[in-house]
DNA sequence: TAGTCCCGCCAGCGT
DNA sequence: ACGCTGGCGGGACTA
């Protein structure tokens, strides 16, 4: 990292990529006592060029870390604004209809009012409520130039990338197939090429602030990006996401759909939390709640946040931890707000699955039916 | 006019 | 080789 000798090193990219440089940033700032940033104290701290910072805190700001105040000046939120910022981006992908991600087969986003697999794609820019966002009022319909510059810009597009996420539960996408879902119909490859290069941007900083992590797809290992979102944001990193992961492989193994999990390495020595033997079933809770949980507790830091009552072993509960293994009683919101995104078989199928692992789990435990009681 | 940042060339890197 | 990544900086655009 510091490498405070002068002497002179070969030139590696590796050591000037941006993913490296935002962790940089973020080890810098991310404390208690930032208030704000100056961009410029920000690049000549850092040893780069401004230009570097912009691409850096545009992402951060579209995910509501900062926010701009003033020319060269931000106010630092810190990860603790990632909640409530990722919360209004799935209102606001909902409420706009951003949706059908559908990995398998040839996949839209559409702004339609119907459902149907029509291929009208049409801005994938909306407005938004987000005050956290510099990157709102791009309308559906926008035209002028200001707006045109805007689209493109990348904290939009970081919105946008997002947005696949959390509106889809979709596990796994590949930049190219982001790019495509993210241009609907009007990809050239040029324009493409464009778009996907700003992705690699992206997801670099996305990924250093394990919002995101790559790995590759289990048919092609083609390159592929997955969500993580606030699961890899407890303070021992991504460890609980891995645990998640790897308890759904164990649960289903790998073929429950060819868009989901990655075939899990059992971990190195050096990650102890990973190899806890847990009861898998309580991660797929986990891994059901925690995006429905992190999005309701917006106002929630990253410290603070409250998973559900299944939360990992490694992971010190906050707030009504009175009785253990209470049910979710949700679940109606739950099903009703999961059901209706799965816009083909295998993603229905693995909402099956999950709640039939859940339904047998708890009912074994529990010795109840959750249903009855979650509704009840 | 300074600040911002889109764009895409082209080279490092992994396979 | 070759395709994937992504550093880099020109220049367009904005305030």
């Amino acid at each position: 990292m510091a490498e405070s000798s002068s002497r002179h090193y070969a030139y590696s990219r590796k050591q000037k990529s941006l993913g490296l440089l935002c962790s940089n940033f973020l080890s810098m700032y991310n404390n208690d006592a930032t208030e704000f940033i100056g961009l410029d104290e920000a690049a000549v701290k850092l040893g780069v060029e401004r230009r570097r910072i912009y691409d850096i805190v545009n992402v951060l700001e579209s995910v509501g870390v900062l926010t701009r105040k003033a020319k060269n000046k931000y106010t630092w939120k810190g990860f603790g604004a990632i909640p409530k910022a990722l919360q209004d981006l799935k209102e606001e992908g909902f409420s706009s209809n951003f949706k059908k991600l559908d990995a398998n087969n040839n996949a839209k986003i559409s702004y339609e009012d119907d459902d149907e697999d029509d291929e009208g794609f049409s801005n994938p820019n909306t407005g938004s409520q987000t005050e956290t966002s510099r990157f709102s009022s791009v309308l559906k319909s926008s035209s002028s130039k200001v707006d045109n510059r805007r689209e493109k810009s990348l904290g939009l597009l970081t919105q946008n990338f997002v947005k696949l996420f959390l509106c889809s539960n979709v596990e796994l996408i590949s930049l190219d197939e982001a790019a495509r879902l993210l241009l609907g119909d009007a990809h050239n490859t040029s324009v493409m090429r464009t778009k996907v290069r700003r992705l690699y941007d992206i997801a670099n900083v996305l990924s250093s602030m394990n919002l995101i992590e790559k790995t590759h797809t289990l048919d092609t290992r083609k390159p592929a990006f997955r969500w993580l979102g606030l699961r890899g944001k407890s303070e021992k990193g991504s460890a609980d996401a891995f645990v998640l992961n790897e308890s759904k492989r164990r649960m289903f193994g790998t073929d429950v759909t060819n868009i989901s999990f990655k075939k899990t390495k059992v971990e190195s020595s050096n990650d102890q939390n990973s190899n806890r033997c847990i009861k898998p079933q309580t991660h797929i809770k986990v891994e059901l709640l925690a995006d429905r949980k992190c999005l309701e507790d917006s106002k929630q830091g990253s410290k603070s946040y409250q998973f559900g009552p299944f939360a990992p072993m490694n992971l010190t509960k906050i707030g009504n931890s009175e009785n253990g293994a209470k049910p979710v009683h949700d679940w109606e919101t739950l099903a009703s707000t999961y059901r209706p995104q799965y816009h083909n078989q295998a993603l229905k199928d693995l909402f099956s699955h999950y709640m039939e692992a859940w339904k047998s789990w708890y009912s074994e435990v529990a010795g109840k039916n959750p249903i009855q009681q979650i509704s009840g």
